[in-house]
DNA sequence: TTGACTTCGTGTCGTTTTAACACGATTTTT
DNA sequence: AAAAATCGTGTTAAAACGACACGAAGTCAA
């Protein structure tokens, strides 16, 4: 492909903040970075734009070639530009947020050759570039999407028990919810399809599970209206 | 400025899609293009970003250069990246929304030499390039926004009723809001400082002006406060 | 088999928030 | 002085919210 070079022109890369849930506390995934510049350092998974490729498409590439993750929810999230971001040269990076099952990945991280690794939030290293701010904005966004859209189930198992989604809101979140409450308005919505099947996994009463309703939620969605908590 | 192109680059243009309020009706700023491609065509004012400028620069930048605006409320709003969008070569072009008291640009867009004019959003004219994707994403936004951040003060002249707040609330959403309501909600949350000043424009009872209390409002978000329709 | 342990699942009530609703006050114009 | 326009204000019924406790259902160990 040629090109007549009538403009500056920039490097562009993706970054992706894949956010998991371990049924306790919210992962970030990560890789190690292989070369310079920051190798040996922590990374979000990304890599560069083709000419030929849409963002979402470069990010969903980059997702897949480098921590194996398909099908996730993908966002885009925002613009990075500081000038010297990259040592190298000028270089802009469009981030994009993920929502994945942490169980499905675990295995595959574990056999792919690059070192890709969930980090709990709290936990966080030293990230490379402005990684650390773009994964901080990604936090922010999450926390604000989660209270008016119900993209939390796409965190969670396809089945799921209430208490599940309560954990998982009160990590997102940081805060304790009101079980009786929570269920409540959680139910109140109908989103969520009983199913004739219990999570048994301890000494104690089985719990009931569900499964979320994508198209009750699509019609929702259609009517203008927006989830609450 | 010399480099080695080991990565694909591509062209980089800001576009900002301006939002101004009549006291009617929401309107949009756009510019006739001099130039080829599209030329003759409305466009969102915007240009190409420099390699020693953040995007936010060049943003603030080419709505000065194309519009005379400055100052005004400007906010990254999504960045678009439709492999042919613009049928010269690949361009991502990164979008911005602004929002500006209507009355300042009035005559500064008369006398200047470029050819830009205010449209009603309910009479915008067929868009260059994918600008009407951009300016449907960017009106989205707004009415997002607006129902739980006081953006809207950005749309008033500096002194206003709660009357103009209040037509101005209507028209960004579209709906109807009953008076007295909307004024005991927006009076709670105490952002508004009333003037020893009314305004008096017709054969009727004059009515208050407030300014907003951009002071207050920085206490209440330190407090995770959002503000709410 | 019984008791200890753990999580599951459920309802009430007082308080706060929301939505609906109408008319006298103030000013200008004729 | 009357007409016309917008300004500014309070009540009430309904709905939503938040606080709160205990019996049910299962496992395990003595």
């Amino acid at each position: 492909m040629k090109h007549t070079y009538l403009y500056p022109r920039a490097a562009l890369t993706v970054d992706c903040v894949v956010f998991g849930f371990d049924e306790q506390e919210l992962r970030v995934l990560l890789i190690e970075r292989g070369l310079e510049p920051f190798k040996g350092h922590w990374a979000l998974p990304g890599g560069f734009v083709r000419l030929d490729e849409t963002l979402d498409e470069a990010a969903f590439r980059e997702l897949k070639e480098e921590t194996g993750l398909e099908k996730v929810f993908l966002e885009q999230l925002y613009t990075f530009s500081t000038v010297d971001r990259d040592p190298r040269e000028r270089v802009i990076s469009v981030a994009y947020y993920a929502l994945t099952k942490l169980a499905d990945h675990r295995t595959r991280a574990a056999t792919d050759a690059a070192d890709a690794q969930w980090f709990r939030i709290s936990q966080i290293p030293a990230l490379a570039f402005d990684h650390a701010d773009i994964f901080s904005k990604a936090l922010e966004r999450l926390r604000g999407k989660l209270t008016y859209q119900p993209i939390g189930f796409e965190l969670l198992p396809a089945k799921f028990t209430l208490s599940q989604l309560q954990r998982l809101y009160e990590a997102v979140l940081g805060t304790a919810l009101d079980k009786r409450n929570f269920r409540k308005k959680v139910l109140s919505y109908d989103l969520l399809i009983p199913l004739n099947e219990q999570l048994r996994e301890g000494p104690h009463r089985p719990a009931q599970l569900f499964r979320f309703n994508p198209v009750r939620y699509e019609r929702l969605k259609k009517k203008g209206f927006l989830f609450e908590l």
